[in-house]
DNA sequence: ATAGGCTTCAAACGATCGTTTGAGCGAATC
DNA sequence: GATTCGCTCAAACGATCGTTTGAAGCCTAT
């Protein structure tokens, strides 16, 4: 059944200094950010020399695409991969928001379930990555994505005939920020929406509500046509009395 | 009409110092975040002397946290403002959601409509801070909105009675990540999208075409009776094959 | 046994960081 | 006119950062 490979390196013996850095990394990433993670905590909590980053990765920046890389392209492969699925047994016809959605959120999800592979924290970390303002890391994730992203785009383009490519742009724009933002989950505003913490941990059942939240969104009418529109109007025109 | 003043110092003559560190680091902390701003380069910025921002300040921290206050503080406070003249002029009925977005999004609106006031850095700088890792920056937003959140939220528990608490407390969750990712604006996906700079840069527009978009999740069916809750279980069953 | 490849190690490099210090300045106060 | 106070300044502090170095170890193939 499973491959049951538990280290992550080529298979013969694990010369496990290499994964050992990419765990402690992932996890310290995470918890501090890119900028704010030295090496000499990585390579405490990983048990190595500190001189062994810079020799297996070759640099800071190296060693955090190569976090992001190991989890990151095999998700998006998973995705393609569920898309590609969904067209074929669909043949020519179109497919349905939610198929599409769920193209996009269950690998995510899975990784979440295996916490093995260390998915809850590289979601997180993930999450992170989307906002860090590091150019090296927005070329980067902007590199893995690009396929990806342009694939899901048609797709839902053919769902959705009626919405402008515009609009698309801009709903998938807001469905990847909602989606990483609430995956990178700094706890800020969940204290404040008295959650309580182990469900803000718990990615499922997290994403088990965030589709059918942007779903709605994806569907919604064209801004022109929207009531909220016309009310934003209303409220600039008369900025409010004291 | 406008007070017209230029500077937000006590008034009398400018001693400038204070406002252009606050200037400059609003700034630099929103083009590379918190760690990766040194303090020389916000005073080298703001033209002044490298101990003044401990002088005036007492660390880079509750400097950071100073032009945060300048501009998130009023904005609070002129979101509960419109909420509170909103819910007088509707008397005792419930506010539409459209009009409890409104109160949300108009403050912001107008902090991006005035660039005199650093309107649009500030709220790109803010959609950063909200993925922050730093303890002190999530403790530092967590009072800040606390109140805020907590009045907005029973507004909505008063325009949507049939949605349960704890949905509600997800969705606006779901709410203010994507409002706040959106704002970040870090280009990554953006470009991915294949939106203008232009347009991903004008927060007016931007924000227009957010409002409902999160209208109609607020408004989607509960998860249970969600078609697509059914379609990931059906997905995650059945692992894809290969 | 010997040579050569990866890999690990302790130690140091130069740079930059946030913060502190104490002298110096001008204007207001007595 | 002497003194105090708020502010600015150059300079230095100690700490920590990412990276590099060169020797030492280990395993394989000759």
């Amino acid at each position: 059944m499973s491959s049951s490979v538990v280290s992550l390196n080529d298979g013969r013996g694990p010369p496990a200094t290499k994964d050992r850095i990419l765990d402690a990394a992932e996890g310290l990433f995470m918890e501090h950010g890119f900028e704010a993670t030295s090496l000499r905590s990585i390579t405490a909590a990983a048990a190595v020399n500190l001189a062994a980053v810079n020799y297996h990765f070759g640099s800071k920046e190296e060693l955090f695409q190569a976090v992001l890389t190991r989890r990151l392209d095999p998700m998006n492969q998973r995705r393609l991969a569920l898309l590609d699925r969904f067209e074929r047994e669909a043949s020519a016809e179109p497919l349905s928001c939610e198929r599409i959605i769920v193209a996009l959120f269950v690998p995510a999800l899975e990784l979440a379930r295996d916490p093995e592979r260390g998915g809850k924290d590289f979601l997180r970390l993930l999450g992170r990555a989307y906002a860090d303002p590091a150019p090296f890391i927005r070329q980067f994730l902007s590199d893995q994505y690009a396929q990806m992203i342009a694939r899901f785009k048609t797709a839902f383009a053919r769902a959705l005939p009626h919405l402008p490519k515009k609009e698309l742009s801009w709903r998938l724009h807001f469905i990847m920020g909602a989606l990483s933002y609430t995956l990178a989950g700094t706890d800020v505003l969940k204290l404040i929406a008295e959650l309580a913490p182990r469900e803000t941990t718990n990615d499922e059942i997290l994403l088990r509500r965030l589709a059918p939240f942007l779903l709605a969104g994806l569907k919604a009418p064209l801004p022109d046509l929207s009531e909220v529109t016309r009310e934003i109007d209303g409220a600039l025109d008369t900025p409010a009395r004291r």
